[in-house]
DNA sequence: GTCCAGGGTTCGT
DNA sequence: ACGAACCATGGA
């Protein structure tokens, strides 16, 4: 393997992130108020807008239901009615139910939190259902782990602006991006998992913002340079 | 009526 | 190793 030469990404990633976050601000993701609703939260967006999401969790928060044991103990076909709003219902509740009884099974969130990073992680991947962008989630928002989370808006718009050629793995992206931030990081003083979770909200907040919305996408922060 | 959202698995080539 | 099909609701 050659040597990771510095890109052009690398020193202009630190650079977009200030933009994004003079522009936007801080976006205060997640969401969610316990660990265990960010862990089922992270789950049920697959794919999925948010605004499902949210009607599927106040369904189980209705029924009293968010919580680690009387979760495990339903039934997939009783869960799946509850999820139903966040779509994928069926394949979302057998997700759901391995990854919780996996937690159950070692012992709940607080027990779980005193693993080492890359041995949760692995442990994540290895449920069914939980793929790197979802098991990273669950490390940063839920577990507050220094891991950035790459979805598909991170690579549209870094192709977007040819940082990146776009057939890139997960993990390069994940790495390159951490590997980028890591001076920005020193010189602010800021925690890490401070600036990946801003981040990747902050590259959520532009996608939707700008391109989509609006058909010339006139005005985007990045642009003028 | 069409498109797509804060993905992952499975199954053909 | 890669692409396509599949899963499904709700809002724009």
């Amino acid at each position: 393997m050659p040597a990771e030469q510095p890109t052009a990404a690398a020193s202009e990633l630190g650079n977009i992130y200030q933009r994004l976050y003079q522009t936007f601000g801080p976006q205060h993701w997640w969401p969610a108020r316990t660990r265990l609703e960010v862990i089922i939260g992270a789950v049920l967006t697959q794919n999925t807008a948010w605004q499902n999401v949210e009607k599927a969790i106040a369904n189980l928060k209705k029924s009293g239901l968010l919580n680690l044991n009387r979760l495990c103990s339903l039934p997939p076909h009783q869960l799946a009615a509850l999820i139903r709003p966040a779509g994928y219902y069926n394949l979302k509740s057998r997700r759901l139910l391995a990854l919780l009884h996996w937690l159950k099974k070692n012992g709940g969130i607080s027990k779980i939190s005193t693993l080492p990073t890359a041995q949760l992680r692995e442990n994540l991947l290895n449920c069914y259902g939980i793929g790197p962008e979802t098991a990273d989630s669950i490390l940063l928002y839920a577990l507050d782990r220094p891991v950035f989370v790459v979805d598909a808006y991170t690579r549209r718009i870094l192709s977007r602006y040819g940082l990146i050629t776009g057939d890139e793995s997960y993990e390069q992206l994940r790495l390159l991006i951490e590997n980028s931030l890591a001076p920005f990081l020193s010189d602010k003083q800021e925690p890490a998992v401070r600036v990946y979770n801003e981040f990747h909200a902050l590259l959520v907040k532009l996608a939707k913002t700008h391109c989509r919305s609006k058909p010339s996408c006139s005005g985007c922060p990045l642009d003028s340079r």
